[in-house]
DNA sequence: CAAATTATGATATATCATATCATTTCAATA
DNA sequence: TATTGAAATGATATGATATATCATAATTTG
């Protein structure tokens, strides 16, 4: 959860809704803004604490989860499902399409980090599932363990 | 989920639970065959349903969480992250000690395959959370995909 | 046996998520 | 610009998953 120009994240993922032909409203903003803000990822009934804190209006929970559906369809929201929890994509500003996300939670301060998979793992993967004729879908990984800074405090 | 050979796992079980000093008590023993039994994940209240229909007994969820906790510490039981159910480890009845896990979830029929960690992956598991100075707790791995029943029936 | 420990029960409540129908907003187009 | 159909959001209810806490029962240990 690395600091991000919240502006700018903004910015793109506007342009990457126009040219993909869906709306980002208002109130799907403030949600992924939510989150771009956050220190750690958010459970839905949190972002909607959060929402009501940022706007002063409350939003239903229910409405959280469908904006969280979209933006998540939108490669904009991540969700770990190791804690139930959603995080703002780290690569919404980058240029690059959005790859197979890989999560490093931190189990001592929640934070996360959102990485690429990369080529040496995305292999390894294919081997071991090839030899168990499996057909991978979505490779979303999530890794638990210790940050740096976690690590040094320890 | 292969067929497993039930007695000969449940009595590798309690030794296994003789030798570690802990107590593999007749409730959680139904449990562990409850899950040995069961043709996908299963969750806890799927569980004390299948539970009451073996013994005729009534069991608390309360109590089916806390000796799912006692079996997953024991390594007997594992829960799965991305649907928040539970399945008997596949390795309990194997000589060599347990290994970090890893699931083959078929998002069609729902059946797991655990299968050990291959040292490629874990290599390249290293290899990327050593770039970003990372320290890893147990990587259990999530796969979604199809297996091969699933993939010649589409 | 008594005391200490561990396991289980009972009850309440917190947390996460979906189903469904109503209303509002918005864009297309006649 | 008025009509209308589709998409977004609200309102309400309920289901599903999980934990907290205190009470009771079973088991071990001295
Ligand atoms: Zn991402
Ligand atoms: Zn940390
Ligand atoms: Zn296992
Ligand atoms: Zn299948």
């Amino acid at each position: 959860m690395a600091k991000v120009d919240t502006n700018k994240v903004m910015q793109q993922a506007e342009r990457s809704c126009v040219e993909h032909g869906v709306r980002l409203t208002s109130k799907r903003k403030h949600i992924l803004e939510v989150l771009l803000n956050a220190q750690a990822p958010r459970s839905a009934y949190e972002i909607a604490d959060l929402y009501r804190q940022k706007t002063e209006e409350n939003i239903p929970v229910m409405s959280v989860y469908r904006m969280l559906d979209f933006l998540m369809q939108n490669s904009l929201v991540h969700k770990l499902a190791s804690n139930n929890k959603f995080i703002a994509c780290a690569h919404i500003a980058c240029s690059h399409s959005h790859q197979t996300p890989q999560f490093l939670i931190c189990d001592n301060c929640q934070q996360v980090r959102e990485i690429g998979v990369d080529k040496q793992l995305i292999h390894a993967l294919e081997e071991s599932i090839e030899h168990n004729h499996f057909q991978l879908n979505s490779p979303q990984l999530e890794l638990h363990g210790l940050c740096e800074t976690c690590q040094q405090d320890s």
